[in-house]
Parts: C-alpha cells; structure tokens; sequence
DNA sequence: GACTTATCGTTTAGTGCTAAACTATATAGT
DNA sequence: ACTATATAGTTTAGCACTAAACGATAAGTC
C-alpha cells in the first residue's frame, strides 16, 4: 500500500512551515530578551527554577533534547555570566552539578517578563483554544520523532 | 485587559514544542539525505525546481526566510558541488542570478527519494487529516510573526 | 585485581543563522 | 549633472547545533 504523493507533500510541508516558525520566532524572542541571553541559555535557566536544580548537564542536555557538547557551551556562557554554578559531583567523579544562582533566578524573570508582551500580542490574534487545539498534534509528533530517533 | 499567565504559558509551550520538533525533524532528514546536502541546500534546490530558476540571491533568502549573508553561505555550497550556476545579471550590475544544473535536478530528486521512507513511517501512525488540521493554524503564525518582523 | 565496557564531560571541525559593517551599483531628488 | 539614498551581495564576529574523537572515571566480568 503506497502512500498518496499528496499527502507526502503536505507532511513536507507541514515541518516545513515548523522550520520556519521556529526560526522567526526564536529570533523575535531573542530580540526582545536582555542583552546577549539566547533562547537556549533561557531554556536552561527556566527548567532549572520550573523542576529544581542540581541536575547534570548530561541530565540537562537529554531533558532539552541537545547533544552534550552543545549543552557544554551553553552552561559555558551561563556560568562565565554568574548565572549558574557548576561543581564537582561528591560521588561521581566524572559528573558536575549544575545549580542555578540568585541572579540566575532574577534573569529568568526578567527574561519571562521580556517576552510576555510579545505573547500577549499574539493572544490578541490567536485565540488559547486555537493554540490549544493544535498543541496535542504537536507533541504527538514530537514524541514520535524522539522514539525513532532512538 | 490583561492576559491569562495560563493562556501565556500554553503560547510559550507551544514555541517551545515548535523548536523541538523543528530540530529533530531537521536532523533526521539530513541524517537521511546525500552525504553533505544540508537542509538549507535541499530547500534552495527544491524551491529552484518548483518555481523556476533564474532569480535573484536576494530573492531565494526572502522566500526562504533568511538572511542574505545565510544565503551566500549556502549558495556557495551548492556551486561548489555544481549544482547551481551563478552568473551575472545582464541589466543590473549589482545583482546575480541563479540557476540549477542538471546534476542539481538530480540531486534534489535523490533528496526527495531519500526523505520520503521517513515521510511514508510518519503517515503511517498519522493520518493527514491530523497534519492537516494543524496546517492552516501554523500557516497563520508563520504569517503573523513574518508580518510582525517588519 | 585486571580487563572490558559504559558513561560523563570536553574539544574540534563543519554547517546554519543573525546582525552589522562594507563595497559596488542603481535610482531618486534637486 | 550631482548628490543622497536605496539595494545587491559579501564578509566578519558571535552563538547554536551535530557528529566524532578523546580523556577520565565507574561499573561489570572473569
């Protein structure tokens, strides 16, 4: 049973466009963040306050879905900025902990607040039961494409 | 008139699953693809094919979304591989104009060859009403946030 | 205990992206 | 015609990402 090149298309498509939202999006969010924080530096800050810190970058890295050297980089910056603070692991020799700082939490606010007004806009133009209704079918395919990649 | 922080953090979430899916989707297609090509290439090749050769550097970038300086970068790559030609325009002295080998057609077809086992697994756990349901909602957000940058 | 394998983090090479500075050419205004 | 401005393409600096190789430590096996 072959599958309809129409259909093809459309899927093609379909990450085609998440390509491109992804890229607009992220670039309109960096604007807006304070000087010389990244989306990516954000996300580590933001899931160490949302779930607790200490984790390993390892840890880290697998939960943003990011090779270990990107995350090496990345916790890299946010140190070199007092944002977090990395130790040795007491019983693991070959592990670090990764702990965010006062600071680290102010920024993450300021952050947050930073990109607030840009969704707020965006909620004047899109309803949250549009945004919702598309939400299951993303991570659907999110979940989907980490499965296979494994 | 102040906004839902629920509301805020499904937008939010939504971005963030969008950046996820856009990146191992990314991934795994060029994982796919002929050694060397690039997403970024395959997208010029196939954008060339689709709507006709002959257009300007400038032109391709803003179809695509990108920078000009991206896409010198990437129209290096694939003039070096021979799979475009870059020649002078005629009339404007500042502008070049782009062109698609034979070599270039072919590869693009490679390219689609090659992508469409993981297009034909995707269809198989997801039907394109699904995909097709969200396309029209993510149409939109390219929209609004492409209009939003200028 | 010694050897093998697995895991953690870093480093390097290569690609893509932006933003901004720069060159060269074209167009508009006076 | 001359000047000012806009546009096309390139280049540079900086960040993010992958993949692969590497060094160090842990854990499992004999």
């Amino acid at each position: 049973m072959s599958v309809n090149p129409k259909d093809m298309e459309a899927v093609f498509g379909f990450f085609n466009e998440i390509g491109i939202i992804a890229q607009l999006a992220g670039n309109a969010f960096e604007k807006a963040m304070p000087e010389g924080m990244t989306l990516a530096q954000f996300s580590v800050l933001n899931h160490l306050c949302r779930l607790g810190d200490g984790w390993t970058p390892h840890r880290i890295a697998r939960a943003m879905q990011v090779t270990k050297g990107a995350m090496t980089g990345t916790l890299k910056h946010l140190e070199g900025k007092g944002l977090v603070v990395i130790t040795p692991d007491a019983t693991d020799g070959r592990a670090k902990r990764v702990n965010i700082t006062d600071k680290g939490r102010a920024m993450r606010g300021d952050c947050l607040g930073a990109m607030a007004p840009m969704l707020q806009e965006l909620l004047q133009d899109f309803t949250p039961a549009e945004i919702g209704a598309v939400a299951p079918v993303l991570s659907a395919v999110r979940a989907w494409l980490d499965n296979r990649r494994n």
